[in-house]
Order: C-alpha cells, then sequence, then structure tokens
DNA sequence: ATGACGATTTACT
DNA sequence: GTAAATCGTCATA
C-alpha cells in the first residue's frame, strides 16, 4: 500500500477529517506483527478558534506543542487518566490544527488487537462491531498506541505508524456528518458538524451516524 | 504546591 | 440509565 502524500495533510482539519474516512491505518509492532485498520470515524478540531480544541486561543503548551508540528504527524495524549487518542496534525507547521480519529474497521491482525484489548479469553463472548476499535480510546488500546508515539511522522512507511492509501476516496453520499462528542465544555462548538464517518458503519462508535 | 478536570470506557443498578 | 476508575496537564498562587 502506497503512503498517504504529505501534501494531503497540509489541508485543514475539516477537509482532511473527511478525506481519511476509508484510508487505512498501519501498525507495526516492535516484534514484527503489523495491525491494519481502516478509518471509519473522524473528528476534525480547528485550532485557535475552536473552543473544544487544545489549541484554543492558539494556546501552547508542553503538550499542545505536537498540534503545532506540519500535518501528518501524530498527536497522541492521555485522557482520563487511562485512555490515548490518536490524530494526525494537519495544516501547515505553525497552525494547531489535528483531526481525531474516532473509530476503525479492522482489516489486518484481528487476533493480535483482540488481545491487546482484553477480549481474548476463551469464555465464548462474542465480540461485537465496534468492540475492538470503535471509539478514540478502544482504537488506541487495539493498536498499542501510547505517548511514545507521540510526533511520530505518519506518512512514512518505515514508521511504527503510518498512513495508507487503499481504495478510492468513497462518494460524498457515503459520508454522514454531526456534532462532535464528548466536548459540552466548548459553549457553542459542541453544535459544530465536525464529526465524520462512513454513514451507518457497524464499527463506529455511539451515537452511530 | 495545589486543585480541578478531561476529544473515554466499563461495569453495574 | 448512573458512577467509578485514574493521572497528566493546566491554571492559579
Amino acid at each position: 500500500m502506497a503512503p498517504l502524500p504529505p501534501l494531503e495533510c497540509s489541508a485543514t482539519a475539516e477537509p482532511l477529517a473527511r478525506s481519511l474516512l476509508g484510508r487505512y491505518l498501519v501498525r507495526a509492532l516492535p516484534d514484527g506483527d503489523v495491525l491494519v485498520l481502516r478509518i471509519v470515524e473522524t473528528e476534525a478540531y480547528l485550532g485557535h478558534v475552536d473552543p473544544a480544541a487544545h489549541t484554543y486561543g492558539d494556546r501552547r503548551t508542553s503538550r499542545t506543542d505536537t498540534m503545532y508540528l506540519a500535518g501528518g504527524h501524530a498527536y497522541v495524549y492521555l485522557i482520563y487518566g487511562m485512555h490515548h487518542c490518536l490524530n494526525v496534525v494537519s495544516g501547515p507547521e505553525g497552525v494547531g490544527e489535528a483531526v481525531l480519529i474516532r473509530a476503525g474497521a479492522p482489516v489486518a491482525g484481528v487476533d493480535r488487537m483482540t488481545r491487546l484489548r482484553g477480549l481474548a479469553g476463551t469464555n465464548g463472548r462474542a465480540v461485537r462491531p465496534g468492540d475492538l476499535a470503535g471509539g478514540p480510546g478502544r482504537l488506541c488500546q487495539a493498536l498499542a498506541i501510547d505517548r511514545s508515539l507521540d510526533r511520530v511522522n505518519l506518512t512514512d512507511p518505515q514508521s511504527p505508524l503510518w498512513l495508507a492509501v487503499g481504495e478510492p476516496e468513497p462518494d460524498e453520499g457515503k459520508i454522514a456528518r454531526g456534532p462532535r462528542i464528548g466536548i459540552g465544555y466548548s459553549g457553542e462548538a459542541v453544535h459544530w458538524p465536525l464529526r465524520f464517518a462512513l454513514r451507518g458503519h457497524p464499527e463506529m462508535s455511539r451515537p452511530r451516524l
């Protein structure tokens, strides 16, 4: 699979969030296993104008510094003291925008992802759609993504985590949008329709679009 | 130095 | 439906 052209990530967050749908996230583990997820849900965070973004008002801290890198780098942070979230930095260097990867459909390495998620047991319980990577924290756990991958170059196939281009982009009609999840603190921005997903896809997080 | 809180998930009533 | 888990980050002092 071909890597995502770096130029595409210099787009602003909103169009990038749409164009990442249907693309592939490739995780090369230290032991050689390769895990692949097809991206089915994203959210755009618009930077200094966006009350929901970590970079609102151009806030610069040691954590948010990553969001000001050039588009195509990974921004990984810890949330609620226990889950990680993966973002694709967007826009040119110096602009604090990013796209949160909210859900993916398993393509390769399902067994390994199931174990990483702690759903392996022999206790016959079915793994239902969305259990593996239907949510930003689940997705990171399924791909063994943590802070050590912060600032990785996602446009380089040599990286332990990178973005690949596979099938042609989905039709606009297959893309649904709605308000973002979990940002109730952000005033008017609660209503901004910056969440994108492949319409009705079973692996997306709740509520489904 | 301290306190409040979060771009979530899970288990339980 | 509600609540607990759990800690780095950020603002205030």
